[in-house]
DNA sequence: CACACGCTAATTTTT
DNA sequence: TTAGCGTGTG
């Protein structure tokens, strides 16, 4: 908190840095690497090093550029660098670039992407459009069913192309029947996603690259703009990343990345934590500062966070200190069954706020799988208390959304056909499964796209009378609208389609259940809002822009009257990385639970500790960690352990019980007793809290 | 083309 | 156990 205010102030605070933290915002010139520990303050760091670097060193803010992994951390490291550099000279030239690499990427293909062969037009395929790629290449291709599902071979297709693989490297290298298999659908994969002028994900960091490398003379200008690059949560970076970084950095080599080996967490999606290892190989004479001074937790919640990430070994040596004192045990609860555990989660929680004169907003309940958020909503809902669900279905991801903004993907680029053929019969028009077969076998055929196609449906035998008529009023729709997109306000133009469709009373339809219906037409409102508000902080910005922003989904978000959350969080311990709350309840702490069964089955234990790791630095003031003691699993009652991981921490460090105990034969007698008496005690304590409202 | 039944799989998911 | 998907029937 005291951060906080010290960044308000507007002006730059060096004093109220530590020495370390000093030291990395004033080492400008050369490559720096900072080993950043949870909570020890590295985004301040960040921030505070744009301001110094525009307003000590008179660089010109946008010669500063500064990558994030997330939409949310870039925009959260805007509004501070903002506040320091307002009303300054500096900041009033226009401010650095503070992007997510998938964006900045974007950025440079909308300039350049014709020099790779594609039409300027490109869109964006995310992971839904990706697999459904995947999946029509296996119905329509000869592939050994029992060696690859749709699903399995969209991952191992993810997987391979993250890790920078082409299909001729997969064909070749160990010449097993799922690499040829793999390698040949990737071929194809990549032949679809060019004829329909796509690019994916991992596309555009590998198609960046390739603009920097081959076309160096075009793309210079654009790169030399940035004479200093800072890279944030750089532990997740994957081997393209680094890549692109280094065609970045170019001989300047002011570069700063900032990470922390400890909290890699996503090397099952590429991530490369090697790389920083290598950061030091690559640019040598690179200085390197660690950040341990941890500011957030008690040093009793320090303890037990070193203690687990210990038990690493391959990882750089790194020990959070603490200024806070020891603060508070952490306490351990232990529930029959997962329903008995979150009662007794929830019954401390409120008892904790109650006598904290704390705020829902301070407290989250965090897990490890998404499943296990079901269970905690229920209790909740029971109890009253409100929370936010962090993940889930996201906005973007709703079937009704994505079905209106197909429509939107393909006035704005017809040759998109995972999107064609998503609304081609929706809201109906009796074009049915054999007429888009034929449709896309015809097409093929002539190679012609689809849409040359549908607008002279019935000029080819192939149709029927009234498909045909059908097929040619969809494509006249797109034609018409194209027009009107390219004329018209954003907003205004997009009610009038979904009007002219009567998309409400289509998705309406779709449900069988009234009440889900309203709700899914209220999206299609929510979605026409959310137009508005993009229209309205961006004006200069059309279709293609608008697309772009919801497939990086970088959508602004809506206009938040509080940006402190009112309620509990509920978040898996993915998605809360980055974020902390006086109060934490991790819960469902069961061996193969947390770790996960499946990831131990891989060798994951370690990425699982740092994942463990991750979720107890979350704490500021109070950790409580919980455990069911049996759990039902599709249907048979499993009698659960602690995890190993829970072992690791000192039984010192707890109140009360600890979850060292033996648990084989059930819980020892005098855990019992005590676990009832806490029982009633908090069954007292929630009356109370009940009685206060 | 809509509905119903049966089979399968069940981690995490910044973009 | 349950949700989501694919296949088969009316």
């Amino acid at each position: 908190m005291p951060e906080r205010m010290a960044l308000n102030r507007g002006a730059l605070d060096l004093d109220s840095l530590n020495p370390e933290q000093r030291a990395a915002v004033t080492h400008t010139e050369g490559p720096l690497l900072v080993l950043a520990g949870a909570g020890s303050g590295k985004t301040r760091v960040i921030t505070t090093r744009i301001a110094y670097l525009i307003l000590h060193k008179r660089v010109p803010a946008p010669a500063v550029l500064a990558v994030t992994f997330t939409n949310k951390a870039a925009r959260e490291m805007a509004e501070r660098v903002a506040g320091q550099v307002k009303g300054t000279e500096g900041g009033a030239r226009g401010g650095p670039l503070i992007s997510t690499f998938h964006a900045f990427g974007a950025r440079l293909l909308r300039e350049h992407i014709t020099l790779l062969g594609y039409r300027p037009n490109f869109v964006i395929f995310d992971a839904q459009e990706q697999f459904a790629v995947v999946k029509s290449i296996l119905e329509d291709g000869a592939y050994d069913e029992a060696l690859f599902s749709a699903k399995s071979a969209f991952f191992a297709l993810q997987q391979a192309k993250g890790k920078g693989l082409t299909a001729q490297e997969l064909r070749t290298r160990r010449g097993d029947p799922a690499e040829l298999a793999l390698g040949a659908i990737l071929d194809e994969y990549e032949q679809a996603l060019k004829r329909m002028n796509a690019v994916d994900f991992e596309d555009i960091l590998r198609l960046s690259l390739r603009l920097c490398r081959e076309f160096p003379a075009e793309t210079r200008p654009f790169l030399e703009r940035f004479r200093y690059v800072m890279v944030d949560e750089y532990q997740d970076t994957n081997r393209c990343q680094f890549d692109l970084l280094k065609a970045l950095a170019g001989g300047r080599r002011n570069v700063c990345v900032v990470g922390d080996d400890d909290q890699s967490i996503y090397r099952w999606r590429g991530a490369e934590p090697g790389n920083i290892l290598d950061f030091e190989r690559v640019f040598p004479g690179c200085r390197t500062i660690r950040l341990e001074r941890n500011y957030r937790s008690t040093d009793t919640i320090l303890a037990a966070a070193n203690q687990v990430i210990r038990h690493n070994a391959a990882r750089k040596e790194k020990t959070l200190r603490g200024h806070r004192g020891p603060g508070r045990p952490l306490e351990w609860l232990l529930g029959e069954d997962e329903h008995d555990e979150l009662t007794k989660v929830v019954a401390h929680l409120r008892r904790t706020l109650l006598q904290d004169g704390g705020h829902p907003g301070d407290a989250a309940i965090l897990y490890r799988s998404n499943h296990q958020s079901r269970a905690i909503e229920e209790n909740l809902r029971e109890e009253g208390l409100p929370y936010t669900l962090v993940g889930g279905t996201r906005f973007f991801d709703r079937k009704e959304v994505r079905d209106a903004l197909a429509y939107l993907r393909v006035i704005a680029a017809p040759s998109d056909e995972v999107s064609l053929f998503r609304i081609l019969n929706f809201p109906r028009r009796g074009i049915g499964r054999t007429s888009q077969a034929k449709l896309s076998e015809y097409a093929a055929r002539q190679h012609r796209p689809c849409i040359d196609v549908l607008r002279e449906a019935s000029r080819f035998q192939d149709f029927t009378g009234p498909v045909a008529r059908s097929m040619e009023t969809f494509a006249a729709l797109i034609g018409r609208f194209r027009e009107r997109f390219a004329h018209e306000p954003l907003p205004a133009a997009f009610r009038a389609l979904m009007a002219e469709l009567d998309f409400h009373r289509a998705v309406e339809k779709e449900r069988a259940d009234p009440k889900s219906g309203e709700k899914a037409a209220g999206l299609i409102v929510e979605l026409e809002r959310t137009l508005d508000y993009f229209a309205r902080t961006r004006p200069e910005a059309g279709l293609k822009e608008l697309l772009d922003h919801v497939a990086l989904m970088a959508m602004p978000e809506q206009e938040e009257a509080d940006s402190r959350p009112r309620a509990i969080t509920l978040s898996t311990v993915h998605a809360a990385k980055g974020l902390e709350f006086p109060y934490v309840y991790l819960v469902g702490l069961a061996d193969e639970v947390f770790p996960h069964k499946r990831s131990l089955a891989e060798g994951g234990e370690d990425e699982e500790r740092r994942l463990f790791y991750v979720a107890v630095t979350r704490a500021q003031r109070q950790l409580v960690l919980s455990m069911a003691r049996q759990r039902r699993r599709y249907g048979e009652t499993l009698r659960q352990q602690p995890s190993r991981f829970l072992l690791e921490i000192e039984a010192r460090l707890f109140e009360g019980e600890s979850p060292q105990g033996d648990y084989v034969g059930g819980a020892p007698v005098k855990a019992r007793r005590t676990e009832e008496a806490k029982g009633r005690f908090l069954e007292r304590i929630k009356g109370m809290g009940e009685g206060r409202g």
